[in-house]
Order: structure tokens, then C-alpha cells, then sequence
DNA sequence: CAGTGGTCTAGACCACATC
DNA sequence: ATGTGGTCTAGACCACTGA
């Protein structure tokens, strides 16, 4: 039951979009495009409500939405700009969610290797890149208050972020985000992570204190940049310190 | 610099807080009070927006923002109507977040022990409450598709829910969450999770079908209702499944 | 059918940042 | 002083639900 005939409709109606929706695909593309670079000022309210021939109202829902997903930056007084993961200020392991007693003040990251190499065939899979694609790979030590938390063994793909290799030997990036914002205009936007538990393998028991049989947290991340594309691969061991993730139903 | 002679201006002014704003205050502590129960419908927008002599897009923003926060579902044509998480169609492991390859078809709870206890002096911390106050404990095995994934010990704040323990032993629920909404009217409406990794204990080895020395994920989640009280801390051991987050920056 | 929320418009005034 | 986003109003029409 409920069926409809779709032929009609589906090549006649344009699919009923509401204006804003519309508005906030475009405003999506044209970030994309690179017409607007993360931390640029977009035009105001007004001027897109002209240029979109749409009311005020209107064009200030779009914009709200991208608010909301953290695209764009708003500013009573100032304007809207392009959101960025250029740090500086911002606090550390931001994408990371630590949970630990006293506050994390500095934040390191200690390269143990750094070279270019090529995607597995699952690495290519997920990156939607034939295998054998070249890729950035690189292990790394991060601390928190010259402690040492984790160790992280990620790839990044060249093909979006060329020379990454030869970029991150040269800066060693405290942080990654941070990097490819400045160096090659990627946003990470979203990151999926998976969890579980671990035994501590020679590595962690070498950089990261921990004892033959001590169990780790294992986490595999997912970095996704703005227009939805998978960016790097991590594997993270967490040892010895509690991690943490929050739900709002 | 920028220090402004307060005396005046805290004293005199109201604080200007926007009509919207004040306007979602009350709603929620209409909620709280039980006027409108989960699952009732509330006025419509028009009717509210004249309640408290304001516009009909200043209410819907109040509105909308209550919906965002998932304290009211929104229903064109129907009206709004208070969240509740009195389960029958939703998902199992609705504030759970697994990652499995199959599908999650059917859930279960095994109660293993469901007892009255009286909280530590940790828990009472946590509770605000006097250590030795009413709780419910029990400790439940839970499976998804017959597996059994994870065992979680529970400790309920009996002085929100009186007889909890005697409840649950009667209905043994198979989710709490649905349990407290039915019950109480206690809404869960957000979870924090403190994840790290542990060794498997002897529970985990008889019921989970763990091995000595395997590693296990250690969940500790603080489970607070739409007033932000918190009703329930559990500790969860997870074995040989992994556990997901996701974080969009 | 009446009533609901969803979209959209066209104004107004304000607080604030910048020059 | 100008222009920005934040708040607020008072309408309009539409899509959908339920009786």
C-alpha cells in the first residue's frame, strides 16, 4: 500500500525544496569551490538575500544551518566567516575527547616516523581510491602535559593533500587539522571514531609505559573534511588514561 | 579595563534576556512540573504565542529550539508533543552505540541480581545526596541477537524512584530508560560515558565468554533526566565487540 | 473540514564591531 | 557613522493530519 506511481512525478515536480534549502546547498558549493576561504568574511545577510532573490528571513535560516554545522562563523557587529581549524588559540586535542583529572595544558606530538607510501586495498576502499594510491603515513606520539597519552599511526591521502609526506617532515604539525586547513584548505568537519579494547603491543609498551598484557583502548578514526570526503585514517592505543564520549540521546 | 561600575546595572536591569529565551525557560519548567506529561500534546504555536503575548515566530523559535534539544517532537498537521522514551517502536540500544556488522535485531536483558542497596559514599557525591540514601542496584546481561554483548552494573536513586528495585523485579524491563518514562515519568535525556580499558573479571569470562587476560571496554555512564538530575550511574564491561563515537568537531 | 506546523515575506528596532 | 548580526512583529500561503 502507499504505493505511487512515481513516473510523473518524479521527472515533472522539481522535488519541492524549500528556498532555504536551496540557498544553504549553493552557499555549501560555493565554500567548497574555494570562491570563500576558511576565515573570510562572506557577504552579510542582505547582500545574499538580494543576490539570491529571496527575503532576509530567508537567507538568515540558510545561513543559521551553517551556523549550526559549524561551517561559518557568526559575529554580531562583524559579519560571517568561514569556519577554520587554523589553532592558535583554540585548545588542544580538540577533536579528541580525554577525560582526565587536571587540566590539559600543553599538547605534543612527538613524530616517530614519517613517509610516503600506498594505500592498502581497504585504506584505497574507504578512501574511494584505486590501491595502491599514494598516501602520507605516520606515527606519532602524543602527549598532554609531557605526559605521553597515545600513539597514533595514521594516513592521510596525497592525492588531496600533495607532498604531505615531505610537508609534515618538514613542520611537524602539533596538529594535524590544524595543518591541513593552512596548507592545503581542508576543513575536517566530522570524524567517526571506533572503539575497543586491546592488549598493549611492543610499541606502547615501549613509548607508552604500559606492561606485557596491560589492556589499551584501541580507536580507529575517520576523518571527513567538508564536502564529505574521507580524509585520514588513524589508529590510536590509549593507555593508562580514561577516555570519553558524550550522547544527547 | 572594560570593568563596568555593575551595582546599577545588576541590580536594575533584568538582564535583558530575549523573549524567546524566557519564553523556552517556562516551557521547560512546565515540563518539570508535570503539567504536560511525555507523550501529551502541547498547545499549538498560535495558541502559545498568545499565552504569552508574543509573535508567532518569536513562540516557534522557542518551540523549535525545545525540539532541537529533543525535549518535544514536532508534527505537521498533529501538533507538539512532550519526547518520551516509553520504547515499542524505537531502536534497540537506543543510547548505546555499537558497531557490529550485522544488524541488531533483537535485544535482551538477563538480570542476574536486582536488589535495594544504599548508595556509597561516591555515589551519593554524584547524587547529591547523604551517603546510605536509597538506591536500586542490579546487574544485567545484555544481548543483541542472542549474543551476549556486555554486563552492566546499575545503581538507581530510589528517593526519584520509590521501590525501583521491586519494579524491576517484577517487570525486569528491557530497557531502563523506557522503564523510568513508564514508571516515574523521568525522562533520560543525556548520557556522559567515561570509556577506558580493562581485563576481563570473572563475570566477564562466565557470562560474556571471555578469556583470562582478554581485554575488555570499561564504560562508566552518568545518566541524567530533562531536569539534569542524574538518576543513574552504571558501569558496563563490553567484550569483543567494538563500541563507536562520533564527533562532528 | 478545521487546525497544525513548515515556509516565506517585509518590515522594525537594537547591540555591537569597526573605521 | 556605518554596517553587521540578533531580536521581534504581523501578516501570508502551503502541506499535512485527523475527525
Amino acid at each position: 500500500m502507499k504505493v505511487k506511481s512515481n513516473r510523473l512525478v518524479d521527472r515533472a515536480e522539481p522535488a519541492k525544496i524549500p528556498l532555504y534549502q536551496k540557498m544553504k546547498d549553493d552557499l555549501v558549493q560555493r565554500v567548497l569551490s574555494g570562491e570563500w576561504r576558511p576565515g573570510e568574511l562572506v557577504p552579510s545577510e542582505t547582500a545574499l538575500a538580494n543576490e539570491y532573490s529571496v527575503s532576509v528571513g530567508t537567507a538568515r535560516k540558510a545561513i543559521e544551518q551553517l551556523a549550526q554545522e559549524r561551517m561559518v562563523v557568526r559575529q554580531r557587529g562583524r559579519g560571517t566567516t568561514i569556519a577554520t581549524n587554523r589553532g592558535g588559540s583554540t585548545k588542544p586535542f580538540r577533536f579528541l575527547k580525554f577525560f582526565s583529572r587536571d587540566h590539559i595544558r600543553t599538547e605534543e606530538s612527538i613524530y616517530l616516523e614519517i613517509m610516503p607510501g600506498k594505500a592498502t586495498a581497504q585504506e584505497a576502499k574507504s578512501f574511494g581510491l584505486e590501491a595502491g594510491a599514494p598516501v602520507a603515513r605516520m606515527v606519532r606520539l602524543r602527549a598532554a602535559n609531557k605526559m605521553p597519552m597515545l600513539i597514533e599511526r595514521a594516513a592521510i591521502r596525497e592525492d588531496l593533500c600533495p607532498k604531505a609526506s615531505q610537508l609534515i617532515t618538514l613542520h611537524r604539525p602539533v596538529s594535524i587539522s590544524s595543518f591541513l586547513d593552512r596548507m592545503f584548505n581542508i576543513l575536517i568537519m566530522r570524524i567517526d571514531e571506533k572503539i575497543c579494547a586491546a592488549l598493549a603491543d611492543e610499541e606502547d609498551i615501549k613509548h607508552l609505559g604500559a606492561a606485557a598484557g596491560d589492556p589499551v583502548l584501541a580507536v580507529e578514526r575517520l576523518s571527513y573534511d567538508l564536502a564529505g570526503r574521507l580524509i585520514q585514517i588513524s589508529q590510536l592505543h590509549v593507555a593508562k588514561e580514561a577516555y570519553y564520549a558524550t550522547s544527547t540521546k
